[in-house]
DNA sequence: TTATTTGGTTTATGTTATAAACTTATCTAT
DNA sequence: ATAGATAAGTTTATAACATAAACCAAATAA
């Protein structure tokens, strides 16, 4: 009846990290922290989680000499997300089965 | 851009008792369990927090010489659901602003 | 009468989200 | 040149949360 919901993006700023990543292809740290509005310490714990997971790719590069932090969401990551979005339809679906 | 997620619904359990009870306006704790398929603790905790928040409202009564618990959805829920779906919008469309 | 089931509640635990504190390097003004 | 301010994060600590395990009371079955 219920799908089981995806821990992972089961998070408001992970979710909102995924759903940037997700229509961007491409964003810089400080972009997202921007967008988000979340701190740089609390994103960099959710980044780093999506990260791990195979949910996107880090790219830790320079833009100048200043360090530049790259996210990419990954074919997985794409999956994942879609497949939350479905399982979350059936919460909100008002006819169910 | 991304709206907050009220955290009282942004939790599965929650969220299924809720969506259950948007349609069904009434129902007993041991179908809300079955359907659900939460153990009995964690559905009377979730339970009791949607209902001192006042999105639910909870009805103690008997059946037979059986305890029964009864659970109803309440106008603040049902406008806290609503709310609630709208704002996960914000992170599944695909064209924000 | 003593298990067993029903219908829950309370308590304990492990996880998680989040913020606060810290680090390292660069830029700016003196 | 050096003292402060800013940028870009990371690490650590805390508080909230979800969940399960243990528990309780009453009713039914063996």
């Amino acid at each position: 009846m219920f799908q089981p919901l995806d821990p992972l993006l089961h998070a408001e700023l992970r979710l909102a990290v995924m759903s940037l990543l997700i229509s961007a292809d491409e964003a810089e740290f400080p972009y997202i922290k921007e967008q988000t509005g979340a701190t740089a310490g609390n994103l960099s714990v959710q980044v780093d989680k999506l990260s791990t997971a195979g949910y996107i790719e880090v790219e830790k590069t320079f833009k100048g000499k200043r360090p530049c932090t790259i996210c990419r969401i990954t074919d997985k990551g794409r999956l994942a997300f879609e497949a939350y979005v479905e399982a979350l339809k059936s919460y909100l679906q008002v006819s169910r089965d």
